[in-house]
DNA sequence: CTCAGTGCAAAGGCTTTGCAAGAAG
DNA sequence: CTTCTTGCAAAGCCTTTGCACTGAG
């Protein structure tokens, strides 16, 4: 919560101005660690905000991700899903049943130290996805 | 050429049938080293088969994709990519302007190792995509 | 000949956009 | 008050689907 404040301060200070809405959506995303879809955040809201709609969201949350308060990512179908910035790491995604779970950014730090100056490419260092099939879906391949 | 013979046998030996539509999108993308969308390869079927449709296309690519002769993935957009299997590498992509290398999947084999023991999921070891800024991008970005 | 594969046309789902009304500062 | 945001409704885009015809084997 005075994690959502500071966002929200933040917002403020750079003159743009705090809505229901934003508050709502930044609320729902910090409060739940996980990335969702558009559709799943305007389900999250629209109890505390009645007359909200799909567009408002869709225009919120780019609105957040270019103000670097959100991050954008890709889930396995090739959907737009969104997650509270601050944390540092990405995501292994089961391409069978959508389960999910984060690793540190740690773990990739070398990695990403040798592919850029390798590749001449400055990595954006959150938001990777790398799939899998979770050891569930494993045994049900079999 | 021998390559795309090689697949197409391949499809007539698993009992499918080998058709003009089939054929011209397995040449195209084996003759184009990159990845491309179901519109690029729709374009770039249509002068040779003139009725061809985008439902073709679609249907055909993920036919193929599901027989294991070219891969999908996900460009920065979030839409689907194709391109010809065969080859064991992963993408750089620029966030910014779209341009894109390819890096061998060998710099990743120790990462995907302990990735693998440390969460139990089985990983993908092609399509996977690292998003940065390519070295043209990060000089205009300032 | 047979039936897998295609063309056609329409529907579907997600996302974006224009515009006027509404609310934050 | 000013103008940034939102709601509403419609359009857009990419992709999928149903059906009857066609052509590969």
């Amino acid at each position: 919560m005075t994690c959502t404040q500071h966002l929200t301060d933040e917002l403020r200070t750079r003159g743009f101005r705090i809505t229901p809405q934003r508050t709502a959506i930044l609320t729902f995303l910090h409060d739940s660690p996980g990335h969702f879809s558009p559709a799943d955040i305007y389900t999250g809201i629209r109890t505390q905000i009645p007359g909200v709609t799909e567009a408002t969201v869709y225009r919120t949350l780019e609105f957040l991700a270019e103000n670097g308060m959100v991050l954008p990512s890709l889930n396995g179908n090739g959907h737009l899903v969104y997650e509270i910035a601050g944390r540092d790491h990405h995501h292994l995604v089961c391409r069978s049943c959508d389960a999910s779970m984060e690793m540190d950014h740690s773990l990739l730090q070398n990695l990403y130290a040798q592919l850029e100056a390798e590749s001449g490419y400055q990595l954006t260092a959150t938001h990777l996805t790398f799939f899998g099939l979770c050891p569930a879906c494993q045994g049900k391949a079999r």
